[in-house]
RNA sequence: GUGUCCGUAGCUCAGUUGGAUAGAGCAACGGCCUUCUAAGCCGUGGGUCGGGGGUUCGAAUCCCUUCGGGCACACCA
């Protein structure tokens, strides 16, 4: 349905032409003096010049034809040429009745032309446990996604791992240390290989620590762990096998630790898938002219006129002949466009990779395989900074793995549920877990993504102020009335009756903000996907939060003797409830029963 | 050095793309529970929007300049 500002601005623009004012001055957005109004159009002053006259004279004008709108409460001219709009109880009461009669999509529209949208984020590494590094490209990724879906595009999100280079060379090296005998190293090989991997997830990690370690001091173990990564890379058969047998342990158990983050992706793709598409890639770059040599590197010029500053040019292959990130990016982009053509790529990476992705950007554009009408966008993150400003680390120092700060985090929320000893321990562990989550997310989501932020545990656990614990709260405060008023009912007859409660017209102030931001919920959340900007949805969810505590405060709901009156809130409440629920959805968490 | 992003209350952050008196939260102080979850609500104090110029009816927002900080600048990912 229509957005508020858009129905608004229709009307403006009626009045405007009545006025015989061009209806580009006819410009309506919030206001931001709440005292004075709820909507302002501040077009009368901008068209003062073209048409010689005051812009309260205009403004006067175009407030007489819009007085007679049934639409307003009050249509005020203020000088110098304000417009100032209020709308009218029962505009407000009809167009939140609309909202709540799809409790699903809340009066949203999906767009007309939907997309098909390919997202790369999350980016972990195969054996290597995730750490606080890989928090913000999973919780900004998945909501980016969500967001995509509702507004109804095909979205599909790829994991992108790391799955290619030194690093598997290095697990190769080690392994073969501990188990010379497996078939893997035998190169005349020729039965089946083993169905079960020859590690756990835990020492597949420890395999790699101490190899990386080796590394650094033994000259001879790199040497030889480059020289396995190189066989690898070339097709030695029993490496394959066992890369395979890395990557189904280690996969298991990034999904185990997504699904804890609530993040999921629908294609498990890494580095590797894009091997088989680099030789025909790079040889139809030569072969088109757009790569050549350059200090015995293979690069594509991506310079352009309006740079202020040097591009230098992409590189495609080393000197030594081997690929490096350029190539697996590229070419995991002629997979993407073959198999599913998207019109859009989005990158949610660290922003300090914006150069670098310039330079993919322009080179898959300039070399086709990214066609110009696909849409290449980069959406790149701060650094998530600990309370001294500096980069998130454990007390010790060390880089914190995701599991523990999670852990953490969970173990704030489960004290403080328990010291309000109303739940069972088994229940609280429950809701902390989803508490915790709300707190870690939305402590990401509610900061500009592009920003760096400082991740403050007990401020992101609190519920004083902009926090994810303060909006599950509200929200179970909410679904406690809710139970409270509709006992044992099903949900199929709590949404018979709720659609048969009318809404009345909101009679106090209280009543009247709560509607008025609910209204704002479809231009909010278009506002965020537009933007490509989660934030925005945490900023309106806060402010329809405070409106609903603020009127929860003064009005005594279940207490109400009027049934009418007492029907009219309790649907409120619901649509309430659901635009929250709606949104902490897209955001990426959930809200409790209880907490 | 070049480029780029940023600088808003003691702290953490918004600021609807140029509008009116720059907003929240935390922290500080003061109120509100025999009544639907007080993990809440209400109030008070706190600002030269880093500095200086300009553009115009009007600037935190646009331009220039200056100071301070982050980050990036082809064989890592």
């Amino acid at each position: 349905m229509k957005e508020v500002l858009d129905l608004i601005s229709e009307e403006v623009v009626r009045a405007f032409e009545a006025a015989e004012i061009d209806a580009k001055y006819a410009k309506v957005g919030l206001s931001n003096r709440p005292d004075l109004c709820e909507y302002q159009c501040n077009g009368a002053m901008a068209a003062a010049k073209e048409y010689h006259k005051a812009p309260i004279q205009i403004a006067t004008a175009v407030c007489e034809h819009l007085s007679k709108s049934e639409m307003f409460e009050s249509v005020e001219a203020v000088n110098p040429g304000f417009l100032n709009l209020k709308l009218s109880p029962s505009f407000l009461a009809s167009y939140v009745t609309k909202m709540g009669e799809d409790t699903k999509r809340l009066g949203l529209d999906k767009i007309e032309q939907p997309k098909t949208i390919m997202i790369d984020y999350g980016g972990p590494n195969v054996a290597k446990a995730l750490h606080v590094g890989h928090l913000r490209s999973a919780v900004i990724g998945e909501s980016i996604k969500r967001i995509g879906r509702f507004m109804g595009n095909e979205v599909i999100g790829d994991v992108h791992m790391g799955d290619w280079g030194l690093q598997m060379g290095l697990i190769i090296t080690e392994l073969q240390l501990h188990k010379p005998e497996l078939p893997y190293y035998d190169e005349s090989f020729t039965g089946e290989y083993p169905k079960e991997a020859p590690f756990t997830v835990t020492e597949l990690a420890d395999l790699y620590t101490t190899a990386s370690g080796k590394s650094k001091e033994d000259a001879a173990f790199k040497e030889a762990a480059m020289q396995a990564t190189f066989e690898l890379q070339n097709g030695r058969v029993g490496y394959q096998e066992l890369l395979k047998q890395i990557l189904s342990i280690s996969v298991a158990d990034m999904k185990a630790n997504y699904e804890k983050l609530d993040v999921s992706f629908d294609l498990w793709k890494g580095e590797s898938d894009a091997q088989p598409y680099i030789p025909d890639m790079v040889a139809k770059m030569k072969e088109d002219g757009f790569a050549y040599e350059s200090e015995g590197a293979l690069v594509v010029d991506v310079k352009e006129e309006t740079d202020t500053k040097e591009v230098p040019p992409c590189m495609i292959l080393k000197s030594d002949g081997a690929s490096l990130y350029n190539t697996t990016d590229l070419a995991t982009m002629v997979w993407r466009m073959q198999d599913y053509h998207p019109d859009k790529m989005i990158y949610v990476v660290d922003k300090r990779q914006e150069l670098y992705f310039t330079q993919v950007f322009r080179c898959a554009k300039k070399t086709g395989i990214v066609p110009e009408s696909t849409d290449l966008q980069f959406v790149g993150f701060g650094t998530m900074n600990g309370k001294d400003g500096k980069p998130f680390k454990t007390r010790q120092g060390g880089v914190m793995r995701l599991s523990a700060l999670l852990q953490e985090i969970h173990d704030m929320m489960y004290e403080k549920i328990m010291a309000n000893g109303t739940m069972t321990p088994e229940e609280a562990e429950e809701t902390a877990n989803v508490v915790a989550l709300s707190a870690v997310k939305y402590g990401d989501l509610s900061n500009q993504a592009s920003k760096d932020y400082i991740f403050d545990m007990e401020r992101f656990t609190s519920s004083e102020g902009n926090t994810g614990p303060y909006i599950l709260y509200t929200i179970v405060r909410i679904k406690s009335i809710l139970n409270k008023f509709f006992g044992d009912t099903s949900a199929d007859e709590r949404a018979a009756k709720l659609a048969q409660f009318e809404l009345m017209a909101p009679a106090s102030e209280s009543e009247k903000s709560l509607m008025l931001e609910l209204v704002k919920f479809n231009t909010s959340i278009r506002n965020a996907y537009e933007e490509t900007a989660p934030h925005k949805i945490c900023a309106y969810i806060y402010d329809v939060a405070n409106a609903f505590n603020h009127f929860y405060h003064e009005t005594k709901i279940l207490a109400e003797e009027d049934e009418q009156k007492k029907e009219y809130y309790i649907h409120m409440l619901d649509i309430t409830r659901a635009v929250l629920e709606t949104s902490i959805d897209l955001l990426g968490f959930k809200a409790p029963e209880r907490m």
